[in-house]
DNA sequence: GTTGTCATATTGTCGGACAATGATAGTCTC
DNA sequence: GAGACTATCATTGTCCGACAATATGACAAC
């Protein structure tokens, strides 16, 4: 019984090893790597098997591509990860009451906290997001994307990475299977525009509570409106695919 | 402001195609990949650059190599996500803060569900944790995998895949941040099984608000541990580093 | 000082090669 | 005929060398 020597590949340790410099905080975030040639001279693998590696971390969002063609360590950005996330979750089988369960948890802590914390650009931001949905009303797609972008932006607000990263993805997943909702429900999208209103306010006047209470009203109103819309709460919710590969400007 | 002409790379498109048809459906999961030089074909690229597509597959968790060398489309595997997720989270600056204030929405949550919905096997797998922790209540490591690995199983009996996957990482990084938090405060590992105790009692019996409330004392008792620690609640938690390459037998 | 041109460096991609190793078929023994 | 053993094959992981495309920086022209 030797000790199974996990056979580890080249590439995986090329992975492993910068993924530890990083982590470890040796490479600093927004700090260049060499050159592939010498990264691979130094590690002592072939140019090939280093960038099999690279492109691993490029994966998880450690590394990018920046201007000069050098490869720069960041900090995984999180509308990646939440994607990522959401596709996980799509393809492990969550349901819409999975999903609904644990923003019932997390949306009204998260606008709560936004009243607190929220700072005034952000508070502009939010009353921004809901403005510009009312001229796009009819537009059931704009409403999807209003929705997505509005949920996450108070999310953001609230100041927390935690929260932002636990309630992106699931806001993802569950917002984009509603695009079909609307038709069927045709008030959904005026209560939506209500409701998101109502948020706006009570975080743009400080009132924790009421920004909360709201929000949880919404969430409760979002799941009635699926029921009725005859949505069965138990399927399967599938990430219907959207651009894989932004310039990831953040 | 013209199109901004996205310059997309072979080994991105490779990457791109594959996980469209694993997200779509028309791979399936279990399915195996034809060979590298097979799918180089098919795809009209170098083997090189398929590789280099294929790493980020893998690194994805959509792929990994099984048996026969082949490769096989597989859902991400939660520990996996979790780890990322963890490590993103570090890297962003969560602070203990950050992580308890989500850990305090949600796991209270998945006590309360796993009460209600665990399997006898689940139930049996959560006592037989705490019962593993008696005998090395000494060892501080110890204490923290088995820590992590209640909560884990708590949140997995929860039977919603969503909530797992929103816990693991903030368990992970949380839990890890106390390895050094039993000699500061000797009483808090009496505490912790005490706790764990009580709320596996409580899912045994089925009573939901029992271990749901038991819970919430002990994620406030743990916060309270960390400050009488004299840790700070709002510096950066980083995640302490354990082998990210498991065989990743899930 | 701005613009255009050139040399240089670096990446992305290709093709070929080979050792290691797991899978497979075929053979031998009973 | 069943099972153990062996030889063959297929496939991956890794290396090497090469080249076009392109961004950078230096330099010349205006």
């Amino acid at each position: 019984m030797l000790p199974k020597a996990t056979r580890t590949h080249g590439y995986q340790q090329v992975a492993s090893i910068l993924e530890a410099e990083i982590v470890s905080g040796r490479l600093k975030i927004g700090e260049l790597l060499p050159i592939e040639a010498e990264l691979a001279e130094a590690l002592g693998v072939n140019r090939s098997t280093l960038r099999e590696g690279l492109r691993a971390l490029e994966s998880d969002g450690l590394v990018r591509r920046v201007a000069a063609k050098r490869l720069q360590v960041v900090a995984p950005d999180p509308a990646r990860v939440a994607l990522t996330n959401a596709r996980a979750l799509g393809l492990r089988g969550a349901s819409f009451r999975d999903l609904w369960e644990v923003q019932m948890q997390l949306e009204h802590f998260a606008a709560h906290q936004a009243a607190e914390r929220a700072s005034d650009e952000q508070i502009a931001a939010i009353r921004a997001s809901v403005e510009e949905l009312i001229p796009s009303l009819d537009d059931d797609q704009a409403v999807v994307r209003h929705d997505i972008a509005f949920h996450s932006l108070v999310s953001h607000a609230a100041g927390n990475a935690a929260l932002e990263l636990a309630t992106a993805p699931i806001g993802l997943l569950l917002f984009s299977a509603t695009q079909h909702l609307y038709q069927a429900v045709p008030a959904a999208r005026h209560r939506l525009l209500a409701a998101h209103r109502a948020i706006s306010d009570a975080i743009a006047n400080r009132d924790a509570g009421l920004a909360s209470d709201w929000m949880r009203r919404h969430i409760a109103d979002f799941r009635r409106g699926y029921e009725i819309a005859g949505f069965d709460i138990h399927a399967n919710i599938e990430l219907s695919y959207s651009s894989p590969f932004g310039p990831s400007s953040g």
